[in-house]
Order: C-alpha cells, then sequence, then structure tokens
DNA sequence: GATGAATGAGTGTTCATTCAT
DNA sequence: GATGAATGAACACTCATTCAT
C-alpha cells in the first residue's frame, strides 16, 4: 500500500496533471476538488497535502501551461542569428501553431472551455508579459538592421502581438487560415515599417 | 412601499443597477442573488420576478454595458462625411476615451475586478463583432479613397483593432497615455498602408 | 373589466375546476397556485378570495369528485326493485366502468397521475364508507331474499368490495378485462354464500 | 465521534432509521433533510454521503419496511408442509398481525400519518406483488388437493387478498377485531370454493 | 371584488476544508 | 504520509400568502 516512492515535487505534478486533465471536460468551475482526486486516485485529504486550497491548483495548472507554451515558443524564436524579418516571420507562424504543439492538446481543450475564459485570461495576463520582451527584441534587432522603423519600440511591439493574436480570434474557417496567416505577417511587417520590395 | 408606481422595466433595471454595483464590489462569482437583493432593498423572491436566474442579471449587465459603451463610439464614429483617416484617428481616440467615458466608471469597475475576467471577455465577444464592421467600412472608405492599401479588409480591420485594443493593455502610465496613443494612432494608419507626408 | 356577474359559488367552482384540470397534468404536489390562476385566467389574489389555502382547493376538488363518482354509482345502482343477485352484478359492473364514466375522464386523469397516490387514497377514505351502507343493503336483501347466506353483513360487505377493487388493480390487459370481471362477479357471489345454479 | 468504527451500511442504516422516525412524527413530505441529520446527529452534508437525494431515503425507508413485513410473513405462510386451508387461515391471521408485530410500531406509526398516504401507498404497491403469489401458490394447492374450487387461480388469488386487507381496515374496535377476522377467513375460504362441514 | 407585485422563510443540494485514525 | 468520513456554511431558487391600490 506504500509503494509510492515518489518525492513531493512529483506527487504535485500528478496531482495538477489530474487536474488540468479534469478542468479540459467539465470546467474549472464546474470541477469539485473531489473530481480531481478521483481522477488522480488519491484520497481528498491527500489533496491538501499538496495544495494550500483549490485556486492553488488552478494556479499551478496555469502555470505550468504558461511555462509550456513559452518554453516551445521561445526556443523556436529566440535565435539572434536570423534577422529581425525573419524572426518576426517565425514568430507569427508559431503564434499560429501553438494550438497545434505537440502536448497542448490538452491545455487547448482547457482554454476552449466556454467556462474557462478566465482561466484563459489568467493565462494570456501571465503570457502577454513574457512575450513583449521577446517582440520587443526583434523590433529593435529591426531598428538595428534598418528594416524596420519605428519611434517607440515597447508601443509597436505591443501592438504587433495584440494585431497578430486578434487575427487569430477571427472568424475564420480552417482551410483559409494559412491566407489569413499570411496576410496578418504581412500587415504586422508593414506595420513596423517594413517595405516588402525594398532594401 | 410604493407599488405600482414604478413599471417594470424600470425595476428590472433598478435590480440591475443593485447587481452592476455589487458586482464591483465583490466580483461577479462571489456575488449571491441575496447580495444583490439586499443592495436593491427588496426580498429575495423579488429578484425572480424580474430575473429568471442568476446567470439572467449578469448577463442583463454585460448587454447593458455594451450597449452603453457601443452607443456612445457608434455616434461618434459613425461619420461617414469625414475622410477614413479621419474617421480613423477619432475611433483610436474614442477606443481609449471609453474607459473615461461619463457613466462607464462602474462598467470599468466591474470588468476591473479580478475575478470578472470571464465578464469582462463575454463582453469582449459582444463588442469585437460590433466595432469590426465599423472598422472595416472604414477600412474600405480608405482603400476607395486611395489613402488606405490593403488587400484583405477583413484581416486588417482585425488587426487594427487587435493591435489598438492592445496598446490600450499596455502598461503606461497616465502621463504617458496621450504620447502611447498617438503611437498607436500611428502604427494603425501605417498598418493600414497610410502614407503619412504623402497625398 | 367586470361584466363577471357571477356569483360566488359559481367562481369557486371555476377556480376548482381549474384546479383540477392542472392537478390532472401535473399533479397535485407539483402545482402551485400561481399555476391555478393562470388556468383560471384570474389574478393570484384572486384564489384567496375563494379559498382559504392551496389544501383547501385540494379538498374541494376531492370532494367535488366524490360526488361526480357517487352519484353516477348511487342512482344507477339504487334499484330495490331488483333482486339482490342482480343489484349485485350491477355493482360489480358499475364498479368497473367508473374510469369510463362520462365525464369522469379528469377525474381518472387526475387519479391516475403518479403523484397523486394519496389524493387517490383521500378519495377511497370518502367512497369506501359511503360504498359499504350500498352493498351492505345489497347483501342484506339478498338474506332476506334466501339467495345470500352470510352470518355478519357488514363484513361481507368490506370483504365483497375490497375484492371486487382488488380485482380491478390487477395486472389485466384491457382485452381481458370482461372475463377478470366475470370472474370476480362470480367470486363475490360466491362469497356471498350464492349456489348459481341453486334456487 | 467514533469514525470508522461504523461501516457504511450501518450509518446508512442509522440514517434511515432516524429519517423513519422524523417520518412518523411530522409526515414525510413536511420533514426536510435538516430534519433527518437533526434526528440522525449529523451534519447535513453527511447525509448525502449515504443518500443520493431526499427521495433516495424515502424509498430506503419504503423498502427497509416491505422487507420487515414480507420477511415475517413469508417464513410463517410459507410452510408448504400444511394444507391449503390450514395455509390460508395462517395467512389471514397473518395479516391481521401484522400491525402488531414487534419492531413493527414505528412501520405503523409513519403509515398511520394522516400525510404519507403516499407512502403507504407506495408500499402497497411493493407488497401486493410479492404477496400475490403466495396467496395464488396457497390457491393452487387447495385446487389440487381438491379442497379449492376456483376457474381462475390468478383472480381469486387478487379476490381474497383484497377482501382480507379491506376487512382490516373496518371500523372494528380492537374488541370485536378476533370475531371479525373469523368472518373474515370464513369468507375467503368460501370465495375459494371450500365447505367447512364437507370432507 | 379584483389585482398582481412583493414577500421571506424554507428547501434540497454542493463542496472546500478538516482531522482522527 | 495517506486516508476518507465528516463537516456546515453557503447557495440558487420556490411558492403560499399578504395587502396597497
Amino acid at each position: 500500500m506504500s509503494p509510492r516512492i515518489v518525492d513531493r515535487s512529483v506527487r504535485r505534478a500528478e496531482l495538477a496533471s489530474a487536474a488540468a486533465s479534469v478542468f479540459a471536460q467539465r470546467g474549472v468551475a464546474n470541477t469539485a476538488v473531489s473530481d480531481i482526486v478521483k481522477a488522480a486516485g488519491v484520497a481528498q485529504g491527500t489533496f491538501y497535502l499538496y495544495f494550500e486550497s483549490k485556486d492553488d491548483v488552478i494556479l499551478a495548472v496555469v502555470e505550468r501551461m504558461v511555462e509550456e507554451m513559452f518554453a516551445g515558443i521561445e526556443t523556436a524564436a529566440d535565435a539572434p542569428e536570423s534577422s529581425a524579418v525573419e524572426r518576426m516571420r517565425d514568430l507569427s507562424d508559431l503564434l499560429a501553431s501553438i494550438e497545434r504543439a505537440p502536448g497542448a492538446t490538452e491545455l487547448v481543450d482547457i482554454l476552449h472551455h466556454p467556462d474557462n475564459r478566465a482561466l484563459h485570461d489568467r493565462m494570456a495576463e501571465h503570457l502577454m508579459p513574457r512575450f513583449i520582451p521577446l517582440v520587443e527584441s526583434i523590433v529593435e534587432q529591426g531598428v538595428a538592421e534598418g528594416t524596420f522603423d519605428v519611434p517607440d519600440t515597447h508601443a509597436a511591439a505591443w501592438f504587433v502581438l495584440g494585431g497578430l493574436q486578434s487575427v487569430e480570434l477571427m472568424d475564420t474557417p480552417a482551410a483559409e487560415m494559412p491566407a489569413a496567416l499570411a496576410a496578418a505577417t504581412h500587415l504586422a511587417l508593414r506595420t513596423l515599417g517594413y517595405r516588402e520590395g525594398a532594401a
């Protein structure tokens, strides 16, 4: 009955996984702690050995999601050897492909559950501040390279990131996504002062 | 104490107001129907004379907000006699001033309550589809006038609106807002292919 | 607005009718006073002008049913010019046909509503004591005529009436009802000491 | 105060007992779950650990009653070594003594509560189908033995059982019960075609 | 007499959290 | 550490009844 020689953080992760899974199916608000422990195969009390409260798991799940997402994006987009334009194009693609990223299925399920807009947003809240520096560094690089031309790189980073995200929220059928994406990327570059044919 | 003197819709509005007020203080999820009726000074059962359920008030509050917001914006921005560039600038200003609009204080309180991201989003959900046609009409006008140049007006409308909203979410101190706004407007116009100095 | 020159008891009857109708559809316990007034087309308060409470209508409805049922039965079965055996046979038939009696449809609907067993029973309670004297008078007549032979006419009346009712509760398909009825009548007569072929 | 010492079914039984007791005092409909838990000395939530709903306890109480009653009857009357006539006489006695059975006091209290006709009936509903086969087997045995003579044993079983029950509902003072019972038994046997003095 | 808006106590049920074992 | 039975406050919602108009 006690072959559970797993250490604290592993157990915590198991519970968070179980929670994430149930959240995806039933929505966060409709999920009771009892659902989580059932899914994890532990007793009710055990939950409180690893989390202070229900809110605590929610936070943990969100944070894990942010980490996973950002990890994927960052390694891919943080390629200082590329030109700013290339990095910008990559970022645009990556943003679009986040939802199709391997292993992200669960995240997406959770985020897409209609009752989880709050979670979705709490996540966006965590995500934006982390993305912005990345985007801003790309913008700055572009300005330095002379391909971009913006007075306020910070504002530009927000504007472009907001614009790209917004396009992804558009009412686009799957078939036309690539075209929409191309359009968005094009707009993003233009926003940054990039002249397609020029240079 | 003064029955029959107020008609149904007025009473309903009173209750919605009370609800909005409590929502702003405690967040939607933390507000019980009993809190609402207490604030409105009526009995518990009275609430259900005017709303079918708690969800019903929430929806009513959100819709009222949307209407108020959109009413302000629409009348202001829907000026077909102006040029597309002017209208775009107006829209940008208006978007920024929404939160400071008279009477909107309460809306803002509610929307800013940390627990109310869901409400905020349900509202955005209602709002975006109503704004997009407006923005798109401006873009199309600009294209027709020869001042804008975009292949896909729909995508452009989403991108620009998303970008503008995003800038407003920026971590900008009040003092620098005008500058940030000017920058955002500038970016929006550039995104649409407008050449500042040119014709 | 006041062509309602109906007198008190008529109005009361209207309300009782409305109540009976709703009871039949939704069951007594699931029927709110508001349902009754809606069906009657009067205001909520009006109800309390004619009935003291919800229980009061229930009672009124039950009593009306009892009266209707008994009226039908009594006139039919109370035929002192017939022989006791004939009257017994008639009673048996009548008991079986109660549910198919004209105008009783509504009663039956109510009584058959699964939630209304209590009502059904309150009614049986009223009905049995009224039927028993009738049955007993038949039994006594038979004894006097020499066709029946029972020591305790009171007990015999209860036994026979209970037996007949019980058979009607049997799991009999409609097609076999006549046969079951004949069997029951036969048993009833035998119980009373009647020798079929004899005398 | 002594958790884990009682097992699940015991605790469930305790709660059912408490419920039965309160039902007897206040009637089923007038009993709130809060009354039950108060009587049982447990918290409100505990109730829902053992029953799915209020209806669930009601059903449990009824079923327990049915079992208790039937257990007593069955063992007593199911004596195939006796003659059909003897078994019939035993059954008649048992039916009459049910209410006086040791431990049945509580059942009787509940059943006699005026508001509990529904419960009473739900029980009768459960009970009749279980008794009928027993009675029918007696009738069939009698026919085989040549002491009874009925064409339709099924109908006869219903008739006789209904008759016996009906007599017990009679307005008989306690002192005269034995006589009424004897009369009923006599009638029952006669109904089945038994000739007292004969063979 | 009639109205119907208002009342508010009462209901069944859920669930995050605790704690004796 | 792990358990899971127990807790009890909280909640949304109903409805018989009242009463100012």
